[in-house]
DNA sequence: CTAAATTTACTCGTATACAAATTATTTTCC
DNA sequence: GGAAAATAATTTGTATACGAGTAAATTTAG
């Protein structure tokens, strides 16, 4: 077996390169690769359900509650109960937690740009639909 | 942040659905999908150090005693002394890892081809190869 | 209206992934 | 030859990822 030949394996080689290259990026404000895209996606659309949460990050709910202990810890997102539903709870950034997500906003690009260097705008473009119509 | 412009989120999800379609594939077979290549690469080139094994799947050393731990415990795999290095183990499939791992051969061509089906055949070559150029 | 079904977040258990430290062995270099 | 450097595999600790099960709250059916 081909290693190469495995889209499976490719897909995975290649995002966990890419993972590791963004948590290298981050590592300087103390969050991981994960952490920084949640505290990144909060800073568009904050205090919102776990649900919609995990729906729009499509990170799962036991994953993400994980996260968010973590991210609480930190000080940097809090958990407040969701007055039209006792199920659910509504997660915001606290002070704290919106001036890293603004640091984070402010890498990702650059991040994003260096990382894909190596392809034209073309083939830049080429892969992410390509990525998005498997996803 | 638009979790769809973001190169690492992108990559870490299509790999995620590409790893749990393969993982289904092979749950009837009583593997994961991680262990599945394994196996599968090693019916492949059997016998080779757990180093030489790392490389080629570039899976951490560390990921890899754990995996080989638990191939090892199915009887699927078996760690030998190296005669000529006292530091490094050979790795081998048994009878039964052989059986597996030619049952995962013939499925991973399908799975591939049924994951990609999406694409035409030039998306295909096209998306390998910026993958590739990515890893 | 109330019993059943559904939904939400959480817990638990297992499997990677990976950095850092450890042990045993081998290689290098003087 | 022997100390120092390098290498191989393992261990340890932390962080996802995810299936399965749970408790509490809400919605749906009859």
């Amino acid at each position: 077996m081909n290693i190469n030949d495995c889209i499976f394996f490719l897909l995975t080689k290649c995002s966990q390169t890419g993972v590791k290259f963004w948590a290298q990026k981050v590592s300087s404000l103390g969050v991981t690769a994960v952490q920084a895209m949640v505290l990144g996606f909060l800073s568009e659309e904050d205090m919102i359900t776990s649900r919609q949460l995990g729906e729009r990050t499509t990170i799962d709910s036991a994953t993400l509650t994980g996260i968010l202990d973590r991210l609480e810890n930190m000080g940097y997102t809090k958990r407040q109960s969701n007055p039209d539903d006792g199920r659910s709870i509504m997660i915001s950034l606290t002070a704290a937690g919106k001036k890293v997500a603004f640091d984070i906003r402010t890498l990702v690009d650059n991040a994003n740009q260096e990382f894909l260097q190596k392809l034209s705008k073309e083939e830049e473009a080429m892969l992410r639909g390509l990525l998005r119509r498997l996803k």
